[in-house]
DNA sequence: AATTATACTGAGAATAGTTCTTAATTTGGA
DNA sequence: TCCAAATTAAGAACTATTCTCAGTATAATT
């Protein structure tokens, strides 16, 4: 199937690219619709799986919340705060030695592997 | 709140015990259903959150299909087999030293982490 | 530029996964 | 044995996501 060019996704990525944070596909409708009225939530939903199948984007299994959004670059870690619930960045960059290493001990095809860190982000911590 | 023994959550931890694998709720309720009629799917989920707050169990985002239910013992990861989407325990053990080095580069607190990896697993890789 | 095929959209309906409500039952302590 | 509180079954309610469908936009072809 050929894609076309379609302005509804245009505006998801964009909006994507230009947020630094990971968000759910609810709260980018809600973003959304303050600019674009008409944009409805089904064409969100959509738009967001075509662009994770494009690679465009990613999306993270959140652990207590479904699923969020982020405009991956780079391979990164994530840090979910357990007291806001709010999904960050680690910095550290991909442990490529990592996926040989656990190619090694097993019977199974590694291709790449993800981390989850469990802790509390930097803002929960100082208050 | 002090907790009460039940039957039904005995039931359910028995199963979790006893099947080594990664389960959704409606798979555990749908296998205890067969034996045990009258149990209810709301009481399955209960229990299920219960048992998660109790540590006997631990829930764990699928990174395709909403979570699935572990019996874990000591801490481990997590395999997701992109043919069959099944999740697999990863026979590698926990690198307490990651924590530490995740500390370093940032000023968030880390608690744990977790790992899942990409890959295929044994049995669809052969065939 | 007009035509055509098909991908895409909005809106609401439908589905799936999970939690809530309620009246009845079970549990464990007094 | 009695009582208070936790637990249950069943179905309603709620939330997240996908589907349906008639209309519109896109891009290739004439």
């Amino acid at each position: 199937m050929i894609r076309k060019q379609s302005k509804q996704r245009d505006i998801v990525l964009h909006y994507m690219k230009n947020i630094h944070a990971h968000v759910s596909a609810e709260q980018i409708f809600e973003d959304l619709n303050k600019d674009h009225k008409t944009i409805s939530l089904a064409t969100v939903y959509r738009n967001l799986n075509v662009l994770v199948q494009m690679k465009e984007l990613k999306k993270i299994a959140h652990p207590v919340y479904g699923y969020v959004y982020d405009y991956g670059q780079k391979p990164h870690y994530h840090l979910h705060c357990i007291r806001c619930d709010k999904i960050y960045d680690m910095p550290m960059s991909y442990m490529l030695e990592l996926d040989s290493k656990l190619q090694e001990n097993s019977d199974v095809t590694v291709l790449s592997h993800e981390i989850m860190v469990e802790g509390v982000c930097a803002e929960c911590k100082h208050k």
